[in-house]
DNA sequence: GGCAAGACTTGGGGACAGTCAG
DNA sequence: CTGACTGTCCCCAAGTCTTGCC
């Protein structure tokens, strides 16, 4: 476990077993990609709002116009994508044709919804009953009292519930943001009004809260047994109604009926918002959606009404409402990941993959061909989608000014790529969540020339910066629609799917037939193929986690108790040594010792597995592919074949998350 | 025809509950 | 029996992508 290696990236782990761990998102402060960090890279500085002073509280605007134009800059065509934002005018021409329009084919076999597309205005429910949204519980103040400048200081239950939501936040990390510390600031001072005592965070003292939160916590740790069990059923009452949807008279778990409650934002990565308050949202702010013949679901708030009742049957949401956050997002109720709708859904996620498994040698071969293409932005595109085809690589859309700076394939900036010998290419950018995706890849010849050009000049033959678009020419959504022209319904993230399932088909039956004559493996040995199979995959789309806080600590417990084990054998050996020179009669000591010494060994072997397996996986994350991107069906079938009881596989949720797929052949293939 | 609203999927982390070893 | 560890579920942020509208 030499530590030379911490600083592998995921992505190249994938081959060496006993790799460390790669800093996972950007290091705080410290050691940023260098690519990481842009400054303005102008492309969309100019349309957005300059933050108002966030418009306290309601509406007030609708998001309205957030499309301020000027940029403009004259010569469009050929004009960087930092000025396209507005006149899309594709510079190339390239007159591209339509996607032929699915609207026929969705809505003709309506009879068996076509599952997922809920999209294309088809109906989704005839019948759909629930009982809305639960809400948290109102504030109830504490009285604890808050330091200002070394005095206690009064406030009042609403200024309270906002120092205690600051208050509670002390041991994370947040407290060493200083726009995390601005933006609450900014908040408070609203909330406190314009001539309280409290002048700054500087003088505030939050501690008499915080331990008062910690003192909390750990009485409510230290409940009887009984008292935790009848506030559990109590909550669980209260709850049951809210769990169950009826479609079409078929009861149907909810996913998240809870209202989310107040708080401090808490985005992900360098987040301009984070810190700002999440204010209480009432019924007046929720839109429910509901059959027409059914009971409007009641509330706690006796003088308000719901926001709007509606009656939409081609969506699948149960309420929404508007993100107090980001006006132009919405928080929604959906139902649960075992509903009708999401299996169904799941399943065209899948088949659709499957579709594009049938036309990918096409796909492949079309993209290599416009990699000399005369037209720059084919070219450029043909590049990007081998990318995406080859690295797995999310879309990238446009992000905001007010957004955490990530990027994605289409959105990748020149500083994101750097050129090395051998016709490698070295990727190091912030993608979704702001986890860092570090890897160098060998990529073909003509892929290469074409970068080297696109880093360092645009379309037009203009120098560029490190901070500009590596694909100027184009963004997500123009890739998607030349993909609709190779394959209905296509997109970019099919693409991911695709590799992630395929990836996952054929490492399970290269490992099963590499064991074929050989000795029976057992179920568990099984099931640590699958896990490198897994893992692969994981690696592949770049999921990672946090190495565990306790991870440290874990391996020395673990190292330890190899230790003890292994001086026990050693004892037991030399117990054993001097039983076998002694008498006969100590026969059934040696035995024993035998015995001993063979279970001695097998628990050391499974010792040191588990030690190997949590070093390695230690910033790996195998659920998220799991979940979301291999094929359920890959994996039943693989454990039909193997005779892998599927629960070793897939927990309890994943089952019923699955069940669409349990009934399939043992033979299927992706 | 293009943008943004709207709807749905994907994502990591943390709380909590269940389990296991000592 | 208890405290540490592990596996699950929930939370809600952050993506993707399509349609609806101007």
């Amino acid at each position: 476990m030499s530590d030379s290696e911490d600083d592998v990236p995921l992505m190249q782990r994938a081959a060496a077993p006993s790799a460390k761990s790669t800093p996972k998102t950007a290091p705080k402060a410290a050691a940023k990609p260098a690519a990481a960090r842009p400054q303005s890279n102008g492309r969309k500085a100019a349309s957005k709002k300059p933050e108002t002073e966030d418009e306290d509280d309601v509406e007030s605007e609708e998001p309205a116009s957030s499309s301020e134009s000027e940029e403009e800059s004259d010569s469009d065509s050929d004009v960087p994508l930092a000025s396209r934002r507005k006149s899309k005018s594709p510079s190339g021409g390239a007159k591209r044709k339509r996607a032929t329009p699915k609207r026929e084919s969705a809505s003709a076999k309506r009879s068996k919804r076509e599952p997922g597309s809920s999209k294309t205005g088809q109906v989704m429910w005839k019948t759909l009953r629930h009982c809305g949204v639960l809400f948290p519980p109102e504030y109830e103040p504490h009285g604890v009292k808050m330091l200002y400048d070394g005095r206690p200081v009064d406030l009042t239950p609403d200024q309270e519930e906002v120092a205690t939501m600051f208050a509670v936040m002390k041991d994370t990390d947040y407290m060493n943001k200083p726009i995390f510390l601005k933006n609450f600031w900014d908040g408070f001072k609203e909330i406190l009004g314009r001539n309280h005592v409290i002048k700054s965070l500087d003088k505030c003292d939050f501690t008499p809260i915080y331990d008062w939160h910690i003192a909390q916590r750990e009485a409510k740790k230290n409940m009887s047994k009984e008292e935790k069990d009848r506030l559990k059923k109590e909550r669980e009452e209260k709850e049951a109604k809210y769990k169950v949807a009826y479609v079409d008279g078929r009861c149907e778990p909810v996913g998240n009926f809870r209202v989310e409650p107040p708080g401090l934002f808490r985005g992900r990565g360098e987040h301009p918002k984070m810190g700002k308050i999440k204010r209480r949202v009432y019924p007046r702010d929720i839109t429910i959606n509901i059959g027409e013949n059914e009971a409007v679901p009641e509330h706690p708030y006796p003088g308000q009404t719901w926001k709007e009742i509606k009656h939409d049957h081609t969506v699948t949401w149960l309420a929404y409402w508007k993100d107090t956050i980001s006006s132009k997002d919405y928080k929604y109720v959906f139902l649960g990941a075992t509903s009708t709708f999401k299996a169904d859904s799941d399943l065209a996620k899948y088949e659709k993959a499957r579709k594009l498994k049938e036309i990918i040698v096409d796909v492949r071969r079309n993209y290599e061909r416009d990699w000399d293409s005369s037209d720059h932005r084919k070219r450029q595109m043909a590049v990007a989608l081998y990318f995406i085809d080859k690295l797995a690589l999310r879309a990238g859309h446009e992000k905001d000014e007010d957004e955490a700076d990530t990027v994605g394939c289409c959105t990748l900036k020149v500083e994101n790529i750097e050129i090395e010998a051998d016709n490698k290419v070295k990727f190091d950018f912030l993608g979704k969540d702001s986890i860092r995706y570090e890897n160098v890849v060998e990529v073909h010849p003509k892929v290469y020339k074409n970068l080297e050009k696109f880093r360092r000049i645009d379309s037009t033959g203009k120098k560029k910066q490190g901070s500009d678009q590596l694909f100027e020419t184009f963004d997500a959504q123009d890739l998607n629609k030349e993909l609709k022209n190779i394959m209905d319904g296509l997109s970019v993230k099919v693409f991911r799917t695709y590799n992630a399932s395929i990836t996952l088909d054929r490492l399970l039956a290269e490992l099963e037939a590499s064991k074929k004559g050989k000795a029976a493996q057992t179920v568990d040995e099984k099931k640590a193929d699958y896990d490198i199979a897994n893992k692969e995959v994981a690696i592949l789309c770049n999921h990672q986690r946090s190495v565990p806080k306790t991870h440290t600590n874990q391996m020395e417990k673990i190292q330890e108790k190899l230790q003890l084990l292994n001086t026990e054998l050693k004892e037991l050996e030399e117990e054993l040594a001097a039983a076998q020179k002694g008498k006969s009669d100590k026969k059934s000591s040696v035995e024993s010792l035998q015995s001993k010494i063979a279970k001695k060994k097998q628990a050391i072997f499974k010792v040191e597995l588990q030690a190997r397996s949590k070093e390695d996986l230690k910033t790996v994350a195998l659920g998220t592919s799991k979940i979301n991107y291999m094929d359920p069906r890959i994996t039943v079938a693989w454990c039909k074949r193997n005779d892998v009881p599927i629960e070793k596989i897939f927990n309890k949720s994943l089952l019923g998350k699955f069940n669409w797929a349990m009934d399939v052949e043992p033979t299927f293939r992706f």
